[in-house]
DNA sequence: ATGACTGTTGCAAGTAGTGCAACGGCCGTC
DNA sequence: GACGGCCGTTGCACTACTTGCAACAGTCAT
């Protein structure tokens, strides 16, 4: 591994929390400030970093762009999209897509109900991996011995008294999970809000995503969105079929 | 500049056109086959290039984290957000938000109107500089100087007959958007969409974002569309305001 | 005007990145 | 089934690149 490189790239992280200057960049990094000061510029010329007024720094422009472009390369997300669409209109609740990537799990897309309030919100931010309908269904396809590993180092942060408590725990509900090729989510991340999920795999018959439909219990019962399980698994199919029968192109 | 880094990062725009394996990249930066790996994993170690079943690599998950912290991290998007959602409940378009940075304008939000088609969709791409009302207002702040340098450098496709066709008739248009305060974008992209855009003001008066109202003109005339005007600049001037209030922190 | 602070530059020393060459695994071909 | 080519990987010697230092410049507050 290269360390200027790795230097660099821990400034990204750190500039995440918010701007920093010249000398709080070189103490965190533990380098010279001068060193810290061509770390920058290096990123500055790439636009991954920006310098406001005040010569602090923050993250630049071109992480959009560059994210923006990472997303629109990911053949699922494009396929998955109209459907995702359609579902939503059809039901009106919020869809998400998430994927399964370096032990994190996280939404690549999301159709919200009604006007989009917050745009973006979530997307791209790591999913609560112990609870989430979705990330249920995309840990539940890895090998059994993945698995355990996983579940073994994860945190159980109790979101709410539903939360999935400890390892054992999410491990049984991965097995179940794996069998009746359905996940939910009922007011284990927050209290009044159930999500039904479902897998979409690819040719292998792999699990390369996941969806899921969620809504507060306000508007629907726990009951009621379940009714809705057979739709969100055929729009899961339907997309898996499609996908699966897109090759790659090179 | 640090040469390692600059290599390295030169990777991410790369992969950005889609996967590549390491013979290709090694290819492209002009190294030896044995620093593109070494690169890669330095990469691959923070998150920012993935590395698929075929070996293949494409841009990473923490990309997303990356964009999304920093997004969340511009004060101006997140003031303005509340207002661009009543402003689009009022009159139903679609609704901008841009900034420029390092020559660059690009939208870091956006209402989309009724449902939301193509969430993200253009969110972090690059404006069409020389003709989008955003990018006018906020070029048209910079000092006489770097207006004129910027103007020189651009190039200036013709979308439709009537995009900006050159740098004179550009700075022309910049001046008289700094004079009267609000900008058009009559068919200049295409045809058939007009955009209003007026510009919002940090505590030093100088422009910090932009906003805009865009609509296709078989739903709504030109005329029409500009008699919307007092209120867009009426929105972006209490943008202006709640954002002059707020003192960045530190 | 003085001092302390920040960001910036040139330079010498030595570390850390580089390319080479050889290895190993995989896959298709003969 | 063995061979040959292809791609990714590793160890090593060499030198280029990064590093920290120290001195300079600019800005703000005392």
């Amino acid at each position: 591994m290269s360390q200027t490189v790795d230097r660099a790239l821990s400034i990204l992280p750190l500039l995440a929390q918010g701007p920093a200057d010249l000398g709080q960049v070189a103490e965190r990094l533990g380098v010279h400030k001068s060193t810290a000061l061509r770390l920058l510029r290096t990123l500055h010329d790439h636009g991954l970093v920006y310098r406001q007024q005040d010569q602090r720094y923050r993250l630049g422009a071109r992480l959009f762009a560059l994210a923006q472009e990472a997303v629109e390369n990911l053949d699922v997300r494009e396929i998955a999209h109209p459907h995702l669409i359609t579902l939503n209109e059809q039901i009106g609740h919020t869809v998400h897509l998430a994927v399964y990537e370096e032990s994190e799990v996280l939404y690549i897309d999301k159709v919200e109900s009604r006007y989009p309030v917050r745009m973006y919100s979530r997307i791209g931010k790591p999913v609560a991996i112990t609870v989430a309908a979705v990330a249920k269904l995309l840990l539940a396809d890895l090998p059994e011995s993945e698995r355990r590993v996983i579940a073994e180092k994860l945190d159980y942060p109790m979101y709410t008294s539903r939360s999935t408590p400890n390892a054992a725990a999410f491990l049984k509900e991965l097995a179940a999970v794996r069998e009746q090729g359905w996940a939910t989510d009922l007011g284990g991340h927050e209290e009044s809000i159930n999500c039904i999920g479902a897998p979409i795999r690819g040719a292998a018959g792999r699990v390369v995503a996941a969806m899921s439909v969620s809504a507060p219990n306000v508007v629907v019962t726990a009951e009621e969105l379940l009714s809705l399980l057979p739709l969100v698994r055929r729009t899961a199919d339907v997309i898996s079929r499609e996908y699966s029968g897109s090759v790659t192109p090179h």
